[in-house]
DNA sequence: GTGGGTCAGCTTGACCTT
DNA sequence: CAAGGTCAAGCTGACCCA
């Protein structure tokens, strides 16, 4: 049975690997804390680059209002405050449009040229009463047969208190310095000077004060063009889907990145799971994915195609579980806070392509919304746009 | 059999022609000794954007690299000193490289910094006692059938110390008659329901009102897309730019005067022209563009799929006659160089857009060579951003 | 120092006047 | 009837405050 056509997967050369090393973990909360010898590490997870095609028609893409990225404290806190604000990563409201999708390049790349510097590399261990617990996560629920499979994927590492995207681009602004724009800074959207680090970005009084209204209230925009405007300070009140598209690519969000110190100690025994890594950072501990099944309260009145019995579906279920991703290997030293945040982010990237490729091995009535969830992935991953884009590696 | 071997000839052609009009045409010897400014050598253009599309490979584009837009002096004006030291920016020095276009937007951003030159924020109306006639000037050369067409176009501006309305209006007024095309009672702009025939067209309030705001002031409009945006009831708003360039090529126009189809009106001693407003083109004025048609002498025997008569060629290129376009609107006082490069910059975009939408209503061959041309042209309409981008303001 | 509110200025277009 | 005026409504962003 198959329940993804070949020919339809959109992530062939993902699915390729994921196939070759599906181990024998299933569902298994076991941890262990490292293993640099895995060979997970040594395939190169490619992602689409969202820079070579152009032609995609992001206007149904129900993707992008949240943060596709959510950093922040205690992945697995049990305040669900900050959960909600945080894990967004891959949730995306029914209302919520796509029109804001597409990248656009140019305005991204602006920013890049600038190596991050590397204050990061200064940090010692007995640094870390103000470190924070940064995260990727990406989680998936769809129906399976009588189940609801929500599978849950995060990456978590130790960052500095300071958020990790302004401690980026301070650096940044270091480096420009040399220049002699000492303490200039530009709007990530639309490159006019920065007025301050406003959502989680430094940004103008307009882009600010335009992504607030966006998130308030009516953001239904719809772009004239190719949703691939130019953003720039001229042209920024042309489109405004491209508008709020480009906010949210260079990492608006509607809550601060700012978290109050006290999360760090909310983390649970779960959380203990998570293993340090060189003192600063966690890898994605355990197994970064938890797949859970729960019996469907609607029941699965829906169309089964081919009924499994609950052994099968089990059996299934491991078979599928997808192999063990560390993030030890991606990271280059020095533990240069740009290095380890492209490291997380290549990270993110390569659990999102396994869990797509675990969710296909699922059985059930899952395929059609798993059909859904790839194609806005596939859309939507201009959003997992490594690190090096967004900060100029 | 191609007359152009090459394949990509008719841009080199039209190259060579630019060089050669250059040479003999804009770079003629008007100048004032006692203009202090730089000669035009000395101002290699850059036009560089920061917004062009990286990925882009511009080492194969012909059409920027001698002066497509030949800025200068009118050979009417009376005061070369000033148009001298307005010239020089906007000329592309032969040896040029299109290929610097594409540079890294921070390298771009500091050279904006500096805007260029400052003498001529000295200038202040009253210093214009003598009225000056610049001009933008564009051309385009492409194979139709067994033709060789050669557009030109040209913008002229007059600056005064004074307003310039009248003068404008005095310009552009002419008698013509137009009779009413069908039972269209839609708006031939964004296709919303038409309130009635304005200026020359059925056109809906919004578009009406637009037009009018749109040759009554401010109209340098900023398209932040690829100057193509679509341009509906629920779009319209979002680009004005492609918003008055629609209305001017569904033949929006400000004397409004209906012109009777299948009309002629003899204009000029060396050429026919036709005016003909097949219910939506008029003729305003002296028209800024000439429409050359020369034998081919290498024969285009290459397929032509609607063969025409001499007759129905002229009644087309007559139809795809152009708006008219001033610049005196859009000049800003003070006559700074920057304001009055700015609004030249604008024009000659407004030029090229209309240009390119001129060229594709002529018949024949040229659909080939117009498609290069216009595929070359929006890669490289990110040249065309405006002044203050280039000038830091 | 940032999130959010404020409101003058601008654009739009339905409606009105000439 | 159409050109041109009017102005409420919506959007923008500089400014302000907590
Ligand atoms: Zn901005
Ligand atoms: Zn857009
Ligand atoms: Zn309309
Ligand atoms: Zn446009």
């Amino acid at each position: 049975m198959s329940v993804y056509p070949e020919g339809d997967s959109p992530l062939l050369q993902l699915q390729e690997v994921d196939s070759s090393r599906l181990g024998g973990h299933v569902l298994s909360p076991a941890f262990n804390s490292s293993s640099p010898s895995l060979p997970v590490e040594s395939h190169p997870i490619c992602i689409p680059s969202p820079y070579t095609d152009i032609g995609h028609d992001f206007t149904t893409l129900p993707f992008y209002s949240p943060a596709l990225l959510g950093y922040g404290t205690s992945p697995l806190s049990d305040c669900p405050s900050v959960r909600q604000s945080l894990s967004p990563s891959l949730y995306w409201p029914p209302h919520s449009h796509v029109s804001s999708i597409a990248l656009h390049q140019q305005q991204t790349r602006l920013q890049q040229n600038h190596p991050t510097g590397g204050s990061w590399a200064e940090l010692t261990p007995h640094d870390h009463s103000e470190e924070e617990n940064w995260y990727v996560e990406t989680q998936l629920c769809f129906i399976s047969d009588n189940y609801i499979i929500l599978a849950q994927m995060h990456v978590s590492a130790l960052l500095y208190s300071k958020p990790l995207a302004k401690r980026v681009a301070d650096a940044e602004e270091t480096s420009t310095s040399l220049r002699g724009k000492a303490d200039m800074h530009y709007c990530a959207v639309c490159s006019d000077y920065a007025s301050g680090y406003h959502y989680g970005v430094w940004s103008c009084e307009g882009c600010k004060a335009f992504f607030k209204r966006s998130i308030q209230g009516h953001n239904d925009y719809i772009c004239p063009a190719t949703n691939q405007c130019t953003i720039d300070k001229n042209r920024r009140k042309s489109c405004q889907a491209c508008r709020l598209r480009k906010c949210y690519e260079v990492g608006m969000m509607k809550c601060g990145l700012r978290r109050d110190r006290g999360s760090y100690q909310q983390r649970g025994a779960q959380q203990k799971r998570l293993a340090r890594f060189s003192g600063r950072m966690r890898t994605c501990g355990p197994r970064s994915q938890e797949i859970k099944s729960v019996p469907c309260p609607l029941g699965g009145n829906k169309v089964v195609s081919i009924a499994l019995s609950p052994e099968e579906l089990i059996a299934r279920i491991m078979d599928a579980e997808p192999p063990e991703i560390f993030l030890m290997k991606d990271v280059k030293k020095p533990f240069t806070e740009a290095n380890v945040m492209m490291s997380l982010t290549n990270l993110a990237d390569k659990e999102l392509v396994h869990m797509i490729s675990w969710a296909k091995k699922i059985p059930g009535e899952s395929r059609q919304s798993l059909r859904q969830f790839v194609d806005q992935t596939r859309k939507a991953e201009s959003l997992w746009i490594p690190l090096e884009f967004r900060m100029g590696f």
